[in-house]
DNA sequence: CCAATATCTAACCGAATAGTTTGAAATTAG
DNA sequence: CTAATTTCAAACTATTCGGTTAGATATTGG
Protein backbone atom coordinates (compact mmCIF):
# COMPACT_ATOMS: atom_id res chain seq x y z
CA UNK A 1 0.00 0.00 0.00
CA UNK A 2 2.45 1.93 0.92
CA UNK A 3 5.68 2.59 -1.06
CA UNK A 4 8.19 1.79 1.64
CA UNK A 5 10.87 0.09 -0.63
CA UNK A 6 13.70 2.43 -0.48
CA UNK A 7 12.86 2.62 3.10
CA UNK A 8 13.62 -1.54 2.99
CA UNK A 9 16.69 -0.73 1.86
CA UNK A 10 17.80 1.51 4.13
CA UNK A 11 16.83 0.00 7.10
CA UNK A 12 18.44 -3.54 5.45
CA UNK A 13 21.83 -1.40 5.09
CA UNK A 14 21.95 0.73 8.50
CA UNK A 15 20.02 -1.47 10.61
CA UNK A 16 20.57 -4.85 9.31
CA UNK A 17 17.09 -5.52 10.05
CA UNK A 18 15.52 -6.65 6.88
CA UNK A 19 11.76 -6.74 6.59
CA UNK A 20 10.96 -10.61 5.66
CA UNK A 21 9.19 -10.75 2.37
CA UNK A 22 5.30 -11.44 2.49
CA UNK A 23 2.47 -9.88 3.55
CA UNK A 24 3.68 -8.40 7.06
CA UNK A 25 1.76 -9.90 10.59
CA UNK A 26 -1.17 -7.57 12.02
CA UNK A 27 0.05 -8.54 15.30
CA UNK A 28 2.75 -8.83 17.62
CA UNK A 29 4.26 -11.95 18.56
CA UNK A 30 5.07 -10.98 22.35
CA UNK A 31 2.39 -8.95 22.63
CA UNK A 32 -0.31 -11.49 21.67
CA UNK A 33 1.38 -14.24 24.04
CA UNK A 34 1.03 -11.85 26.91
CA UNK A 35 -2.95 -11.35 25.58
CA UNK A 36 -2.77 -15.20 26.01
CA UNK A 37 -0.76 -15.42 29.40
CA UNK A 38 -4.60 -13.23 30.64
CA UNK A 39 -6.50 -15.68 28.33
CA UNK A 40 -5.17 -18.98 30.83
CA UNK A 41 -4.71 -16.95 33.77
CA UNK A 42 -8.24 -16.24 34.31
CA UNK A 43 -9.58 -19.38 32.81
CA UNK A 44 -7.39 -21.97 33.73
CA UNK A 45 -6.22 -24.34 31.14
CA UNK A 46 -8.69 -26.90 30.03
CA UNK A 47 -11.14 -23.83 30.29
CA UNK A 48 -9.31 -22.28 27.44
CA UNK A 49 -10.60 -22.87 23.73
CA UNK A 50 -8.69 -22.21 20.75
CA UNK A 51 -11.21 -19.60 20.44
CA UNK A 52 -10.75 -18.27 23.44
CA UNK A 53 -7.27 -17.91 22.21
CA UNK A 54 -8.18 -16.54 19.15
CA UNK A 55 -9.98 -13.88 20.17
CA UNK A 56 -8.29 -12.96 23.17
CA UNK A 57 -4.89 -13.27 21.67
CA UNK A 58 -6.01 -10.42 18.34
CA UNK A 59 -4.86 -13.14 16.13
CA UNK A 60 -6.57 -15.33 13.29
CA UNK A 61 -6.67 -19.52 13.85
CA UNK A 62 -4.98 -20.20 10.84
CA UNK A 63 -1.94 -17.86 12.14
CA UNK A 64 -2.62 -19.03 15.18
CA UNK A 65 -1.31 -22.54 14.90
CA UNK A 66 1.32 -21.24 11.76
CA UNK A 67 2.77 -19.39 14.21
CA UNK A 68 2.38 -20.45 17.73
CA UNK A 69 1.32 -24.58 17.40
CA UNK A 70 -1.54 -25.34 19.55
CA UNK A 71 -2.85 -25.08 22.91
CA UNK A 72 -0.37 -26.90 24.64
CA UNK A 73 2.61 -25.22 22.82
CA UNK A 74 0.95 -22.08 23.22
CA UNK A 75 0.90 -22.53 27.08
CA UNK A 76 4.11 -23.89 27.41
CA UNK A 77 5.67 -20.89 25.38
CA UNK A 78 3.31 -18.46 27.98
CA UNK A 79 4.73 -20.00 31.15
CA UNK A 80 8.12 -20.04 30.15
CA UNK A 81 7.59 -16.42 29.74
CA UNK A 82 5.70 -15.56 32.75
CA UNK A 83 7.97 -17.69 35.18
CA UNK A 84 10.82 -15.43 33.58
CA UNK A 85 9.28 -11.98 33.98
CA UNK A 86 7.90 -13.11 37.51
CA UNK A 87 11.03 -14.46 38.61
CA UNK A 88 13.00 -11.64 37.80
CA UNK A 89 10.48 -9.13 39.45
CA UNK A 90 10.95 -11.56 43.14
CA UNK A 91 14.35 -11.26 42.19
CA UNK A 92 14.59 -7.81 42.41
CA UNK A 93 12.14 -7.55 45.22
CA UNK A 94 14.38 -10.03 46.83
CA UNK A 95 17.80 -8.24 46.00
CA UNK A 96 17.17 -4.55 46.12
CA UNK A 97 16.35 -3.62 49.83
CA UNK A 98 19.47 -3.35 52.30
CA UNK A 99 17.80 -4.76 54.96
CA UNK A 100 17.03 -8.55 55.25
CA UNK A 101 13.74 -7.78 56.52
CA UNK A 102 12.62 -5.19 53.63
CA UNK A 103 13.63 -7.96 51.50
CA UNK A 104 11.38 -10.91 52.56
CA UNK A 105 8.72 -8.39 53.41
CA UNK A 106 9.04 -7.32 49.83
CA UNK A 107 9.13 -10.53 48.65
CA UNK A 108 5.53 -11.41 49.99
CA UNK A 109 4.47 -8.02 49.21
CA UNK A 110 5.03 -8.57 45.53
CA UNK A 111 3.59 -11.82 45.32
CA UNK A 112 0.43 -10.71 46.64
CA UNK A 113 -0.10 -7.17 45.18
CA UNK A 114 0.57 -9.29 42.00
CA UNK A 115 -1.99 -11.69 43.27
CA UNK A 116 -4.54 -9.11 43.46
CA UNK A 117 -4.12 -7.03 40.74
CA UNK A 118 -6.55 -4.84 39.17
CA UNK A 119 -7.24 -5.64 35.60
CA UNK A 120 -5.90 -9.34 35.70
CA UNK A 121 -7.34 -12.60 37.11
CA UNK A 122 -6.93 -13.21 40.86
CA UNK A 123 -4.22 -15.15 41.75
CA UNK A 124 -1.11 -16.52 39.72
CA UNK A 125 -0.53 -18.59 36.61
CA UNK A 126 2.20 -20.50 38.47
CA UNK A 127 1.08 -20.79 41.67
CA UNK A 128 -2.91 -21.72 40.85
CA UNK A 129 -3.06 -22.70 36.71
CA UNK A 130 -0.05 -24.74 36.01
CA UNK A 131 -0.28 -27.19 38.56
CA UNK A 132 -3.76 -28.61 37.74
CA UNK A 133 -2.74 -29.10 34.29
CA UNK A 134 -2.08 -32.77 33.90
CA UNK A 135 1.42 -32.80 31.15
CA UNK A 136 4.43 -34.16 32.53
CA UNK A 137 6.54 -31.74 31.18
CA UNK A 138 4.25 -28.53 32.82
CA UNK A 139 5.29 -30.65 35.87
CA UNK A 140 8.76 -30.50 35.29
CA UNK A 141 8.88 -27.41 34.93
CA UNK A 142 7.11 -26.25 37.77
CA UNK A 143 9.25 -28.60 39.86
CA UNK A 144 12.41 -26.43 38.61
CA UNK A 145 10.62 -23.10 39.48
CA UNK A 146 9.36 -24.21 42.75
CA UNK A 147 12.93 -25.03 43.81
CA UNK A 148 14.54 -21.96 42.04
CA UNK A 149 12.04 -19.67 44.05
CA UNK A 150 13.26 -21.01 47.15
CA UNK A 151 17.14 -21.10 46.31
CA UNK A 152 16.19 -17.41 45.41
CA UNK A 153 15.04 -16.62 48.64
CA UNK A 154 17.60 -18.83 50.75
CA UNK A 155 20.25 -16.72 49.10
CA UNK A 156 18.96 -13.86 49.93
CA UNK A 157 18.63 -15.98 54.00
CA UNK A 158 22.29 -16.06 53.37
CA UNK A 159 23.49 -12.22 52.52
CA UNK A 160 20.83 -11.53 55.48
CA UNK A 161 23.53 -14.18 57.76
CA UNK A 162 26.64 -12.16 55.97
CA UNK A 163 25.36 -8.75 56.85
CA UNK A 164 24.03 -9.60 60.38
CA UNK A 165 20.73 -9.56 60.12
CA UNK A 166 20.46 -12.76 61.63
CA UNK A 167 22.25 -15.32 63.48
CA UNK A 168 24.71 -17.25 61.57
CA UNK A 169 23.15 -20.57 63.18
CA UNK A 170 19.67 -19.17 61.48
CA UNK A 171 17.89 -22.22 58.93
CA UNK A 172 18.28 -20.59 56.21
CA UNK A 173 16.68 -23.67 54.21
CA UNK A 174 13.69 -24.34 56.36
CA UNK A 175 13.09 -20.73 56.51
CA UNK A 176 13.31 -20.39 52.39
CA UNK A 177 10.69 -22.72 51.73
CA UNK A 178 8.66 -21.89 54.30
CA UNK A 179 8.37 -18.04 53.24
CA UNK A 180 7.83 -19.55 49.63
CA UNK A 181 4.85 -21.66 51.26
CA UNK A 182 3.23 -18.84 52.71
CA UNK A 183 3.49 -17.06 49.31
CA UNK A 184 1.55 -20.05 47.74
CA UNK A 185 -1.11 -20.04 50.57
CA UNK A 186 -1.31 -16.22 50.40
CA UNK A 187 -1.94 -16.27 46.23
CA UNK A 188 -4.11 -19.06 46.57
CA UNK A 189 -6.19 -17.45 48.76
CA UNK A 190 -6.18 -14.19 46.65
CA UNK A 191 -7.67 -16.52 43.90
CA UNK A 192 -10.78 -17.52 46.03
CA UNK A 193 -11.25 -13.99 46.73
CA UNK A 194 -9.33 -13.06 49.58
CA UNK A 195 -9.04 -8.92 49.71
CA UNK A 196 -5.71 -7.34 49.23
CA UNK A 197 -6.23 -5.54 52.33
CA UNK A 198 -6.45 -8.52 54.22
CA UNK A 199 -3.72 -10.62 52.42
CA UNK A 200 -1.17 -7.92 52.77
CA UNK A 201 -1.80 -7.90 56.38
CA UNK A 202 -0.93 -12.02 56.61
CA UNK A 203 1.76 -11.20 54.69
CA UNK A 204 3.57 -8.59 57.31
CA UNK A 205 2.68 -11.24 60.11
CA UNK A 206 4.25 -13.72 57.95
CA UNK A 207 7.21 -11.62 57.64
CA UNK A 208 7.51 -11.34 61.08
CA UNK A 209 7.28 -14.96 61.49
CA UNK A 210 9.89 -16.39 59.01
CA UNK A 211 12.04 -13.95 61.20
CA UNK A 212 12.27 -15.08 64.37
CA UNK A 213 15.10 -16.65 65.59
CA UNK A 214 15.41 -19.86 67.26
CA UNK A 215 16.31 -17.35 70.12
CA UNK A 216 13.14 -16.06 69.25
CA UNK A 217 14.74 -12.77 68.73
CA UNK A 218 13.21 -11.09 65.49
CA UNK A 219 15.06 -9.52 63.35
CA UNK A 220 14.94 -6.07 63.74
CA UNK A 221 12.12 -3.88 62.82
CA UNK A 222 13.69 -1.43 61.78
CA UNK B 1 -35.93 -62.12 38.83
CA UNK B 2 -35.93 -63.26 42.43
CA UNK B 3 -39.55 -63.72 43.83
CA UNK B 4 -38.74 -61.36 47.06
CA UNK B 5 -42.46 -59.82 47.46
CA UNK B 6 -42.82 -62.02 50.77
CA UNK B 7 -39.30 -60.16 51.98
CA UNK B 8 -40.55 -57.08 50.35
CA UNK B 9 -43.10 -57.13 53.08
CA UNK B 10 -41.13 -57.75 55.84
CA UNK B 11 -38.67 -55.26 55.25
CA UNK B 12 -41.69 -52.61 55.28
CA UNK B 13 -42.88 -53.88 58.26
CA UNK B 14 -40.19 -54.81 60.24
CA UNK B 15 -37.66 -52.11 59.24
CA UNK B 16 -40.45 -49.50 57.82
CA UNK B 17 -38.27 -48.96 54.81
CA UNK B 18 -40.28 -49.90 51.69
CA UNK B 19 -38.29 -50.38 48.81
CA UNK B 20 -38.74 -48.45 45.66
CA UNK B 21 -41.34 -49.56 42.82
CA UNK B 22 -39.83 -49.98 39.62
CA UNK B 23 -36.76 -51.15 38.81
CA UNK B 24 -33.65 -50.96 41.57
CA UNK B 25 -30.58 -48.38 41.00
CA UNK B 26 -27.34 -50.17 39.43
CA UNK B 27 -25.09 -48.25 41.43
CA UNK B 28 -24.82 -46.65 45.06
CA UNK B 29 -26.08 -42.94 45.34
CA UNK B 30 -23.95 -42.26 48.05
CA UNK B 31 -20.63 -43.89 46.48
CA UNK B 32 -21.19 -42.93 43.39
CA UNK B 33 -20.56 -39.34 43.94
CA UNK B 34 -17.39 -40.74 46.09
CA UNK B 35 -16.05 -42.07 42.61
CA UNK B 36 -17.02 -38.43 40.85
CA UNK B 37 -14.95 -36.87 43.52
CA UNK B 38 -12.22 -38.75 42.37
CA UNK B 39 -13.06 -37.69 38.73
CA UNK B 40 -12.73 -34.18 39.74
CA UNK B 41 -9.92 -33.96 41.67
CA UNK B 42 -7.47 -35.88 39.04
CA UNK B 43 -8.83 -34.09 36.09
CA UNK B 44 -9.89 -30.60 37.66
CA UNK B 45 -13.25 -29.24 37.13
CA UNK B 46 -12.88 -28.32 32.95
CA UNK B 47 -11.18 -31.22 32.46
CA UNK B 48 -13.98 -33.71 33.17
CA UNK B 49 -16.41 -34.45 30.62
CA UNK B 50 -19.80 -35.78 30.94
CA UNK B 51 -18.51 -39.19 29.34
CA UNK B 52 -15.39 -38.87 32.28
CA UNK B 53 -18.04 -39.09 34.85
CA UNK B 54 -20.27 -41.53 33.46
CA UNK B 55 -17.46 -43.98 33.00
CA UNK B 56 -15.95 -42.83 36.49
CA UNK B 57 -19.35 -43.29 38.18
CA UNK B 58 -20.68 -46.04 37.46
CA UNK B 59 -23.77 -44.41 36.05
CA UNK B 60 -25.58 -44.14 32.77
CA UNK B 61 -25.54 -40.75 31.27
CA UNK B 62 -29.96 -40.38 31.53
CA UNK B 63 -29.87 -41.64 35.00
CA UNK B 64 -26.40 -39.39 35.87
CA UNK B 65 -28.85 -36.69 34.92
CA UNK B 66 -32.13 -37.65 35.90
CA UNK B 67 -30.53 -38.43 39.75
CA UNK B 68 -27.49 -35.94 39.63
CA UNK B 69 -28.09 -33.40 37.36
CA UNK B 70 -25.55 -31.27 35.49
CA UNK B 71 -21.62 -31.48 36.10
CA UNK B 72 -21.95 -28.29 38.31
CA UNK B 73 -24.63 -29.67 40.32
CA UNK B 74 -22.78 -33.03 40.78
CA UNK B 75 -19.59 -30.68 41.40
CA UNK B 76 -21.31 -28.51 44.33
CA UNK B 77 -22.53 -31.98 46.28
CA UNK B 78 -18.97 -34.26 45.36
CA UNK B 79 -17.48 -30.59 46.87
CA UNK B 80 -20.12 -30.51 50.03
CA UNK B 81 -19.49 -33.98 50.98
CA UNK B 82 -15.68 -33.88 50.31
CA UNK B 83 -15.59 -30.53 52.48
CA UNK B 84 -17.57 -32.37 55.17
CA UNK B 85 -15.50 -35.75 55.08
CA UNK B 86 -12.34 -33.62 55.36
CA UNK B 87 -13.64 -31.56 57.69
CA UNK B 88 -14.61 -34.29 60.22
CA UNK B 89 -10.83 -35.65 59.83
CA UNK B 90 -9.20 -32.50 60.20
CA UNK B 91 -10.52 -31.13 63.33
CA UNK B 92 -10.21 -35.04 64.98
CA UNK B 93 -6.47 -34.60 64.16
CA UNK B 94 -6.61 -31.23 65.82
CA UNK B 95 -8.60 -31.91 68.88
CA UNK B 96 -7.90 -35.55 69.68
CA UNK B 97 -4.41 -34.97 70.99
CA UNK B 98 -3.90 -33.57 74.62
CA UNK B 99 -0.53 -31.38 73.65
CA UNK B 100 -1.07 -28.87 71.16
CA UNK B 101 1.91 -29.80 69.87
CA UNK B 102 0.92 -33.28 68.55
CA UNK B 103 -2.40 -31.28 67.44
CA UNK B 104 -0.75 -28.74 64.97
CA UNK B 105 1.79 -31.76 64.01
CA UNK B 106 -1.43 -33.88 63.49
CA UNK B 107 -3.28 -31.20 61.70
CA UNK B 108 -0.22 -30.49 59.09
CA UNK B 109 0.87 -34.13 58.74
CA UNK B 110 -3.06 -35.08 58.08
CA UNK B 111 -3.14 -32.28 55.25
CA UNK B 112 0.22 -33.53 53.72
CA UNK B 113 -0.43 -37.56 54.20
CA UNK B 114 -4.12 -36.93 51.77
CA UNK B 115 -2.28 -35.07 49.60
CA UNK B 116 0.19 -37.88 48.19
CA UNK B 117 -2.66 -40.40 49.49
CA UNK B 118 -1.66 -43.36 46.97
CA UNK B 119 -4.33 -44.40 44.89
CA UNK B 120 -6.00 -40.46 45.10
CA UNK B 121 -4.53 -37.72 42.71
CA UNK B 122 -1.98 -35.66 44.57
CA UNK B 123 -3.45 -32.42 45.65
CA UNK B 124 -6.70 -31.62 47.45
CA UNK B 125 -10.11 -30.46 45.92
CA UNK B 126 -10.58 -27.64 48.21
CA UNK B 127 -7.19 -26.47 47.84
CA UNK B 128 -6.04 -27.48 44.67
CA UNK B 129 -9.24 -27.69 42.46
CA UNK B 130 -12.05 -25.85 43.37
CA UNK B 131 -10.28 -22.20 43.52
CA UNK B 132 -10.07 -22.84 39.64
CA UNK B 133 -14.05 -23.28 39.15
CA UNK B 134 -15.33 -19.85 37.95
CA UNK B 135 -18.52 -20.17 39.63
CA UNK B 136 -19.69 -17.89 42.40
CA UNK B 137 -21.57 -20.37 44.57
CA UNK B 138 -18.31 -22.55 44.78
CA UNK B 139 -16.33 -19.16 45.85
CA UNK B 140 -18.49 -18.60 48.38
CA UNK B 141 -18.72 -21.81 49.60
CA UNK B 142 -14.44 -21.87 49.48
CA UNK B 143 -14.50 -18.20 51.22
CA UNK B 144 -16.42 -20.02 54.30
CA UNK B 145 -14.55 -23.32 54.30
CA UNK B 146 -11.22 -22.11 54.42
CA UNK B 147 -12.51 -19.34 57.03
CA UNK B 148 -13.95 -22.25 58.65
CA UNK B 149 -10.74 -24.11 59.23
CA UNK B 150 -8.80 -21.39 60.04
CA UNK B 151 -11.31 -20.86 62.99
CA UNK B 152 -10.87 -24.36 63.82
CA UNK B 153 -7.10 -23.94 64.24
CA UNK B 154 -7.59 -20.71 66.41
CA UNK B 155 -9.89 -22.69 68.91
CA UNK B 156 -7.66 -25.43 69.15
CA UNK B 157 -4.63 -22.52 70.10
CA UNK B 158 -6.95 -21.12 72.53
CA UNK B 159 -7.63 -24.60 74.27
CA UNK B 160 -3.69 -24.19 73.87
CA UNK B 161 -3.64 -21.06 76.37
CA UNK B 162 -6.21 -22.71 78.59
CA UNK B 163 -3.98 -25.69 79.20
CA UNK B 164 -0.41 -23.72 79.41
CA UNK B 165 1.05 -25.25 76.28
CA UNK B 166 1.87 -21.76 74.85
CA UNK B 167 2.04 -18.23 76.95
CA UNK B 168 -1.91 -15.87 77.18
CA UNK B 169 -0.71 -13.51 74.79
CA UNK B 170 0.23 -15.90 71.92
CA UNK B 171 -1.77 -14.74 68.91
CA UNK B 172 -3.89 -17.35 68.43
CA UNK B 173 -5.67 -15.70 64.87
CA UNK B 174 -2.83 -14.67 63.47
CA UNK B 175 -1.25 -18.35 63.73
CA UNK B 176 -4.18 -19.96 63.07
CA UNK B 177 -4.07 -18.51 59.43
CA UNK B 178 -0.31 -19.16 59.25
CA UNK B 179 -1.38 -22.69 59.95
CA UNK B 180 -3.54 -22.76 57.40
CA UNK B 181 -1.62 -21.19 54.79
CA UNK B 182 1.13 -23.67 55.15
CA UNK B 183 -0.92 -26.64 54.68
CA UNK B 184 -2.24 -24.81 51.77
CA UNK B 185 1.13 -24.07 50.41
CA UNK B 186 2.09 -27.73 51.45
CA UNK B 187 -0.95 -29.56 49.67
CA UNK B 188 -0.30 -27.17 46.01
CA UNK B 189 3.29 -28.65 46.36
CA UNK B 190 2.09 -32.16 46.57
CA UNK B 191 -0.12 -31.44 43.50
CA UNK B 192 2.95 -31.06 41.70
CA UNK B 193 4.65 -33.87 42.03
CA UNK B 194 6.89 -33.17 46.06
CA UNK B 195 7.51 -36.34 47.28
CA UNK B 196 5.47 -37.30 50.65
CA UNK B 197 8.53 -37.30 52.54
CA UNK B 198 9.65 -33.96 51.80
CA UNK B 199 6.08 -32.55 52.86
CA UNK B 200 6.04 -34.55 56.31
CA UNK B 201 9.93 -32.71 57.11
CA UNK B 202 8.22 -29.47 56.17
CA UNK B 203 5.25 -29.57 57.74
CA UNK B 204 7.33 -30.75 60.70
CA UNK B 205 9.53 -27.66 60.73
CA UNK B 206 6.39 -25.54 60.07
CA UNK B 207 4.71 -26.70 63.54
CA UNK B 208 8.03 -25.78 65.17
CA UNK B 209 7.62 -22.16 63.46
CA UNK B 210 3.96 -21.60 64.48
CA UNK B 211 4.85 -22.55 67.70
CA UNK B 212 7.27 -19.94 68.68
CA UNK B 213 5.73 -17.75 71.06
CA UNK B 214 7.03 -14.00 70.71
CA UNK B 215 9.56 -14.55 73.41
CA UNK B 216 11.10 -16.90 70.82
CA UNK B 217 10.00 -20.26 73.68
CA UNK B 218 8.92 -22.79 71.41
CA UNK B 219 6.07 -24.98 72.88
CA UNK B 220 8.32 -28.21 74.65
CA UNK B 221 9.06 -30.38 72.01
CA UNK B 222 7.81 -33.32 74.25
C1' DC C 1 -50.23 -63.15 35.56
C1' DC C 2 -50.95 -58.11 34.69
C1' DA C 3 -50.52 -53.15 35.44
C1' DA C 4 -47.72 -49.46 37.08
C1' DT C 5 -43.30 -47.60 37.93
C1' DA C 6 -38.50 -46.64 37.74
C1' DT C 7 -34.10 -47.63 35.75
C1' DC C 8 -31.01 -49.26 32.04
C1' DT C 9 -28.93 -49.54 27.36
C1' DA C 10 -28.35 -47.63 23.09
C1' DA C 11 -28.96 -44.51 20.01
C1' DC C 12 -29.76 -39.93 18.62
C1' DC C 13 -29.36 -34.66 17.83
C1' DG C 14 -27.80 -30.14 17.73
C1' DA C 15 -23.99 -27.27 19.29
C1' DA C 16 -19.34 -26.54 20.15
C1' DT C 17 -14.63 -27.60 19.17
C1' DA C 18 -9.98 -28.54 16.94
C1' DG C 19 -7.62 -28.21 13.10
C1' DT C 20 -7.36 -27.37 7.85
C1' DT C 21 -8.27 -25.50 3.32
C1' DT C 22 -9.13 -21.75 0.05
C1' DG C 23 -8.79 -17.63 -1.99
C1' DA C 24 -7.97 -12.66 -1.24
C1' DA C 25 -4.61 -9.13 0.39
C1' DA C 26 -0.19 -7.07 1.40
C1' DT C 27 4.39 -6.97 0.97
C1' DT C 28 9.40 -7.66 -1.25
C1' DA C 29 12.36 -8.64 -5.27
C1' DG C 30 13.51 -7.64 -9.71
C1' DC D 1 4.40 -3.94 -13.46
C1' DT D 2 4.95 -9.01 -12.53
C1' DA D 3 6.30 -12.91 -9.81
C1' DA D 4 7.10 -14.82 -5.45
C1' DT D 5 6.07 -14.94 -0.71
C1' DT D 6 3.65 -14.53 3.48
C1' DT D 7 -0.34 -13.50 6.08
C1' DC D 8 -5.31 -12.86 6.63
C1' DA D 9 -10.37 -13.74 6.65
C1' DA D 10 -13.80 -16.93 5.96
C1' DA D 11 -15.49 -21.08 5.34
C1' DC D 12 -15.17 -26.08 5.79
C1' DT D 13 -14.78 -30.88 8.05
C1' DA D 14 -14.58 -34.35 11.21
C1' DT D 15 -14.94 -35.13 15.99
C1' DT D 16 -16.33 -34.43 20.60
C1' DC D 17 -19.60 -33.00 23.81
C1' DG D 18 -23.92 -32.03 26.41
C1' DG D 19 -28.30 -33.37 26.89
C1' DT D 20 -32.49 -36.08 25.44
C1' DT D 21 -35.34 -39.77 23.59
C1' DA D 22 -37.01 -44.70 22.81
C1' DG D 23 -37.49 -49.07 23.82
C1' DA D 24 -36.02 -52.95 26.75
C1' DT D 25 -35.65 -54.59 31.66
C1' DA D 26 -36.46 -55.22 36.48
C1' DT D 27 -39.06 -54.46 40.23
C1' DT D 28 -43.59 -53.65 43.37
C1' DG D 29 -48.52 -54.16 44.03
C1' DG D 30 -52.42 -56.85 43.55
Amino acid sequence: MINNKRQGVLNQMIHNKSRPVGRPRSFDETRALEKATQVFWSKGYDGVTIDDLVAGMGVGRPSLYAVFGDKRAIFLRVLRAYAERKGALAAKALFSPQRLRDSIAGFLRFAVESATEKGSAPGCLIVCVAPLVNDTEVQRFLQRTVAGGAALVERRFRDGIRAGDIPPDFPVAVRAIQVTDFARGLTMRARIGTPRKTLLRDAEAATNLVLLSRRGNAAPER
